[in-house]
DNA sequence: GTGGTCTAGACCACC
DNA sequence: GTGGTCTAGACCACA
């Protein structure tokens, strides 16, 4: 995994966030292994205590299994995986709408500058 | 204003982001007085030297002017406040896109789920 | 508040429940104010971090209600906590039945066997 | 047996627990063989050391002899089997009405309450 | 003063 | 080796 931290909030919610969004985009197979809280500490310049919590928030989720002596597993329930990516897009889409909006831009304008953007990305890349 | 605080981080960049959304959505006259440190911070239901700190931003990215007689006035540089509506604008659709690559959708699907929430949108509304 | 704390399970649960079982039964006014992280932690002969996060866990669940520079306050909402108590209750009365059964007795003896106790306390009480 | 073990405390007591309670629920003949470390270690999906300690415990208090060879045996002493049935049912009620007081019911609402709940039970059952 | 976070270091139970 | 907990001590933002 790649780490961006910022100090614009705290850190655990932030490691939650990316570690949610790797899961959410297939980086680990369902079911399988997820790396230890040592190593994703290290990983991340992160104390071990700070991951930790991080990583509980998962679990309280249910996108993470924890078996006390053998690590942690993804969970296999791919419809919850499913589900959650598909809340987290759509509180993206609030998220952007609403900014927009409080900028003075409406739904549409948003929309027309969004494709708009995504046009030239398209020729660029 | 409507203010909506969250306690995740600190509350002045919170306060100057409404601030600074409210002006270039042109809900203040250019050249117009602004409400006074006392009035925004009752408002809020903040402290006053929070409230001065937001708007000492907002000052020093020249959108309010500090008249030493007349308290506080929006700008009156149109293109300022153009360019920084249009600045902000593209840090949203940046920011939503590369959220949603993130979550493993390309560019083009990000668009197209924003098309089709803002249609149904405009079918409800 | 008494604290009783054992070794038979972590200790932040049982802060956690203890803390709950004051609230239900009513030992604070709902509404005022709730005794600060340091205080109780204090008073319990336990470390901040650990009464933290048991006084967390009671936020999350809409008992106590946080103002991060204002200490905390118990919730207004009698009905949830009216809910909580009730809950509690049933949890426990269920409890009791599962386990008289699991030694062997039926319903109505694990029911007969508790009224006989509850009259013998009467008389020595 | 029918196995129910949670990760918020050490498992063998668990394991004690549970023999304990299907021991004197009568679930095995006195003096007759009692299953081996290796069986209900796989049954529980456990460690046979945390077995062996569960099993260890409940020898010490006289419940399982072993022979050296023929294998654990249940007790055949059935006095000792009814004491402890009845001291494991005094706890449970103690601590049920404990409980109850703690969220602020008296003894007489605790018994109460449980014979409403035992009354349905016998009606839906 | 309040709550919140983070770190470093220790100990535990289980395998 | 794993995850979980606890402590002590530090720093931060806010009022």
């Amino acid at each position: 995994m790649k780490w961006v931290l910022d100090d614009s909030m705290s850190i655990w919610p932030q490691l939650k966030k990316q570690m949610m969004r790797a899961i959410v985009a297939g980086e680990f197979v369902e079911g399988s292994a997820f790396p230890t809280v040592r190593q994703l500490a290290q990983e991340a310049g992160v104390n071990r205590n700070t991951m930790q919590r991080a990583m509980a928030e998962l679990e309280s989720e249910g996108l993470l299994i924890t078996n006390r002596t053998a690590g942690r597993t993804v969970t296999g329930d791919q419809q919850l995986i499913e589900r959650m990516k598909r809340t987290l897009a759509e509180e993206n889409i609030q998220a952007y709408l609403n900014e927009m909006k409080a900028l003075g831009y409406s739904f549409d304008e948003a929309a027309e500058m969004l494709n708009e953007k995504v046009k030239e990305e398209g020729i660029t890349v």
